[in-house]
DNA sequence: TATACCAGTATACTTTAGTATAGTGATATA
DNA sequence: TATATCACTATACTAAAGTATACTGGTATA
């Protein structure tokens, strides 16, 4: 990150947003209450709908299937259309979609310090 | 990240909630509209109330108020009151708080990838 | 023919996040 | 004495995110 120290005298605020602008995408991608468990259920193999309704706990069809659109539209997931019959829809991580996987592990890492540190402090 | 290809045959929605838990801490935390601009503005520099008030355009003081606290229950922001005339307030990141830009700067990275890709996708 | 499964969609609602606007008490400056 | 600044707080509101519930059309199975 860009810090005093850098030697960056001063910055404008114009200058933030466009540092923000990346990482805010990234937040907006994997972010709200199902992306996530959606992201990992995929990761550990491709699923249909109705597999993923049901693995992901809690979970209405409503919002699994407005955030399989927007992760699909964001090119992490690929929706195959099988032509079986019933037709069954199987839904995967794209490359790009897995190449995600790195960043989810290293806020993870950072993530399980944190619990650590805030498990230390409440008692 | 756990994957299908780690051989871990099969999850359970416990095992994955767990596993989804320290992510979603880190997202809690720089997540939302004001976290992450608060953040990057004390990684420049130390500051007062009004100038974050003024540097982050847009901010209503409620806001402000609300996240600064929240940043610094969780670690990430020490409030330091200095006994001037008024008394002024000085806020800063804490050690623990700087350590988020290792976090902030991978995800940055992965967004600036996904940047080029939406721009290259779109025209 | 009745029932059930699949992959969703539709409508209405609640809850959470963020905004708008005004005001507080303490101190300093004109 | 009047006005301004600092570091907020209070109250009321709007917008966004998520939930509850019911339903659709197509196909398969008993």
């Amino acid at each position: 990150m860009k810090t005093a120290e850098n030697n960056v005298a001063n910055y404008t605020p114009t200058e933030c947003k466009t540092f923000i602008l990346p990482v805010r995408d990234v937040l907006d991608l994997i972010g709200g209450k199902w992306r996530l468990p959606i992201i990992i259920a995929l990761s550990f193999e491709n699923q249909r709908f109705k597999e993923l309704e049901r693995k992901i706990e809690g979970i209405t069809p409503r919002m699994l299937s407005k955030e399989l659109k927007d992760l699909e539209i964001n090119g992490l997931v690929y929706r195959d259309v099988l032509n079986t019959s019933p037709v069954s829809v199987e839904y995967s991580l794209t490359e790009y979609g897995k190449s995600l996987d790195k960043v989810i592990e290293t806020i993870r890492e950072w993530g399980m310090i944190h619990r650590k540190k805030i498990k230390s402090l409440s008692y």
